[in-house]
RNA sequence: GGCCUGGUAGCCAAGUGGCUAAGGCGAGAGUCUGCAAAACUCUUAUCGUGGGUUCGAUUCCCACCCAGGCCU
C-alpha cells in the first residue's frame, strides 16, 4: 500500500456573510490583526466604476513598494480582485476560481495571511472545495440558437443528453438549461458527471459573520439611504451615458437593476430606492440558504470570537 | 338616530351562483460547478358573524357586529 506523503496545505481564512452584514469592516479589523491581506470573493465589486452601489471598499490603486504592481489599497490593507473589470466585459466563475488562487499562493509568499473575504457563495465555494469546473467556456452562437428553443425542447434535448442533469437543473431555468447542454454538446460527455470536486487546494477557516434578521433588514434600509446620498443616482447615469445596458451581467445587480425602470421614467425615484431594499433583502435570504448548506462554516458576531478562532486556525 | 359604501391571507387587492378563490407585498423553505447581487422552484385564505333562499353561496336575501363617509 502506498502511503502518499502528507503535505501541509496552505491555510486560508474565509470570511464570508450575507450583504451589508458589515464583512468590510470586520474583515478590515482581522485583516491588521493578523498581518493579512483581502481577497475579494464579490461576483460585483469586481468592476470598475461600479462602487457606490456594490459598497466597494473605497480604497484606491496603489504602487506596492516591494513588487512595484499595482494593488487596491484601503485602510492599508491590499484588496485584490476588486475594481478591475470593466462593466461591460464578461467575467466568469472559472476566470475567478483561477485569479483567487493565484492570489492566494501569492501573499502566502509574501509570507501574509490571505484572507477570501465576500458574500458570493458560489465563488467561495470553487475555491474552498476545489470546484473543477468544466473547461468549457461560453458559446455565444451556441447559446443564441438554443435561447430561441422553448424550455421544454431544451429539457427534452438534455434528457437525451444528460437525463440526471435534468434532476438538479429546474425546467423553468433556462440559463442553466443552456449551460448544461453547452457542455455537454462541447465535450460530448454529460454535464452532471463533470461537476467533481478536486482535492482540497488550501486548508481553510470560515468564519461566517452572523447579523440577526431584523438586524440586517434595518441595515440594507440604511445603506440604501447612505447610497443615494452618496450618488448612486449619478452613478448609475454615468454608466447609463457610457451605453453600458440593463442587460448586462454588471448592470444587471442589485443596486443598478432596479434604476432601470427609473430611467424609463416608469417609476418615481422613492419607488426605486424602495426596490433596491426589497431585492437587496431578498438577497440576503438567498445568500443565508446557500450558507446554510455547509456545516463548516463557523459563525460568530464579533470581532473578538472571529480573532479568537483564526488564532486557534494559525496555531 | 337615519342613509351610503365597504368588510376576501400578516398587509394591499381582484373576482365568481358550482372545476383545486387572480395578482402584488411581506414571510418561510429550497435549487445552485464558466452570467451567481444572476437565473429558477415551492409554501402561505374555506372570502366579518348568525340565519335564510338554492341541488349548491364567498358571490343573492335578512339580521347583527365592525370600519369609513354623509345626514339630522
Amino acid at each position: 500500500m502506498e502511503i502518499k506523503p502528507v503535505q501541509k496545505l496552505s491555510k486560508l481564512v474565509v470570511v464570508l456573510g450575507p450583504t451589508a452584514s458589515g464583512k468590510t469592516d470586520f474583515s478590515i479589523e482581522l485583516a491588521k490583526k493578523f498581518n493579512g491581506e483581502i481577497i475579494s470573493a464579490d461576483s460585483r465589486q469586481i468592476y470598475k466604476k461600479m462602487n457606490i452601489g456594490t459598497a466597494k471598499v473605497r480604497g484606491a490603486w496603489q504602487k506596492d513598494k516591494v513588487t512595484g504592481e499595482k494593488v487596491f489599497v484601503y485602510e492599508n490593507i491590499p484588496h485584490h480582485l476588486v475594481d478591475f473589470i470593466d462593466p461591460g466585459d464578461e467575467f466568469s466563475l472559472a476566470q475567478f476560481k483561477a485569479l483567487a488562487i493565484a492570489r492566494v499562493n501569492e501573499i502566502i509568499s509574501h509570507g501574509k495571511l490571505p484572507m477570501l473575504v465576500g458574500g458570493t457563495g458560489l465563488y467561495i465555494q470553487a475555491v474552498v472545495d476545489n470546484l473543477l469546473i468544466p473547461a468549457v467556456p461560453p458559446n455565444k452562437k451556441l447559446r443564441q440558437s438554443l435561447e430561441e428553443k422553448t424550455n421544454q425542447e431544451l429539457v427534452e434535448l438534455l434528457k437525451k443528453l444528460d437525463p440526471v442533469a435534468t434532476r438538479t437543473i429546474d425546467a423553468d431555468n433556462k440559463r442553466r438549461l443552456i449551460r448544461a447542454l453547452e457542455v455537454c454538446i462541447w465535450t460530448g460527455k454529460t454535464f452532471s458527471g463533470q461537476q467533481n470536486k478536486g482535492e482540497s487546494l488550501f486548508e481553510c477557516l470560515q468564519i461566517g459573520l452572523s447579523v440577526p434578521r431584523d438586524e440586517l433588514n434595518s441595515r440594507i434600509a440604511e445603506r440604501a439611504e447612505k447610497m443615494m446620498e452618496r450618488g448612486l443616482l449619478e452613478e448609475v447615469r454615468a454608466l447609463v451615458k457610457q451605453r453600458y445596458g440593463w442587460n448586462l451581467p454588471s448592470m444587471s445587480g442589485t443596486g443598478y437593476k432596479q434604476f432601470a425602470g427609473y430611467f424609463k421614467k416608469e417609476i418615481s425615484l422613492e419607488n426605486t430606492v424602495e426596490l433596491l431594499k426589497r431585492d437587496t433583502r431578498r438577497y440576503a435570504r438567498r445568500q443565508m440558504t446557500w450558507f446554510k448548506r455547509d456545516a463548516k462554516i463557523k459563525w460568530v458576531d464579533n470581532v473578538a470570537d472571529a480573532a479568537k478562532l483564526i488564532m486557534e486556525f494559525l496555531n
